[in-house]
DNA sequence: AGACGTACCTGACCGC
DNA sequence: TGCGGTCAGGTACGTC
């Protein structure tokens, strides 16, 4: 379900609930996900407490005390949830992990998510952390770093923003928004960018996810933070899900295509 | 090396 | 009402 802005609010909404609790016990309900669970996450979980609650990309890091890190990702449906400790599990529930007056809970029906444990000190080398680009809200996200990344790349930019390599984050909807706003067409290969062209991407990337951010993330389907409030930025969405709707610039239709078999939206009018 | 297709899954929704 | 087909926010991997 989630993308960065997503990833972001549910880890701020989690914050108060975990960071300084202790974890009393970790229970595995179904121990099937991408990757199988650690066979021995119980004991690894039991009594640790949960120093601090980080991102890296879509990852949300539980750093515990005695040097381990609980990594979560979400994949396309997963959902990390608060609950009170009468809770009763429910359907796609895979681990609840019981905390001095919480229950944290989560839940995957497509099971495209991801939970690890790694030693803290070791997180860089991780297979799945270790290819990272950079976070496009830090500042070492520039035009330049973008320019660069993409002088040699033949494939379309849409596909380049998604890249996990070459940036952190951006999905298939905030990148469709994040072209629409640049005025850059998703069909452009990405090696005919100009560097004035990145200067625009790159500051369209950062305000899209700030302002979903601010929004408390997009939930088209059924995405809810943790603290069960539906975040609001799909009801600002330009082009995402607008297919021959009217463009906010210019009312001529928004035109839906496929591109590696995700839908893209855009505006041929206002995208060159 | 880079580009591209495929695979992993369930559930919601649409048209018949 | 029920059925089959299609689509969905992610990412790793195999193959060319």
């Amino acid at each position: 379900m989630p993308e960065l802005p997503e990833v972001e609010t549910v880890l701020q909404a989690l914050k108060p609930h975990v960071v300084g609790s202790t974890i009393a016990k970790a229970s595995v309900l179904f121990p099937v996900l991408r990757l199988p669970l650690p066979h021995n996450m119980t004991e690894l979980l039991a009594s640790k407490l949960i120093i601090n609650i980080k991102r890296r990309a879509k990852y949300i890091m539980f750093e515990l005390e005695g040097g381990l890190t609980l990594l979560v990702h979400l994949g396309m449906t997963g959902r990390l949830t608060v609950a009170n400790l009468d809770y009763l599990p429910v359907k796609h529930d895979h681990v609840i992990i019981s905390l001095n007056d919480k229950m944290l809970v989560y839940n995957d029906p497509r099971r495209f998510g991801l939970i690890d444990i790694i030693e803290t000190n070791k997180i860089h080398e991780h297979k799945l952390l270790c290819n990272l680009g950079p976070e496009p809200l830090e500042s070492e996200f520039t035009a330049e770093y973008l320019s660069e990344v993409l002088k040699n790349r033949q494939i379309f930019i849409k596909a380049a923003i998604m890249d996990g390599k070459l940036l952190v984050g951006v999905g298939n909807i905030y990148a469709s928004e994040a072209l629409f706003m640049a005025g850059i067409s998703p069909k452009r290969k990405a090696n005919t960018l100009h560097l004035q062209d990145c200067e625009k991407l790159v500051s369209s990337i950062k305000k899209v996810l700030h302002a979903a951010i601010n929004s408390g993330g997009s939930s088209i389907r059924d995405f809810v933070s943790t603290d069960g409030n539906k975040g609001h930025f799909q009801h600002h969405f330009a082009v995402y899900g607008k297919g021959g709707k009217e463009c906010q610039i210019c009312f001529k239709p928004i035109v839906k295509i496929y591109q590696s078999g995700r839908a893209t939206f855009f505006c041929p009018n206002c995208q060159l």
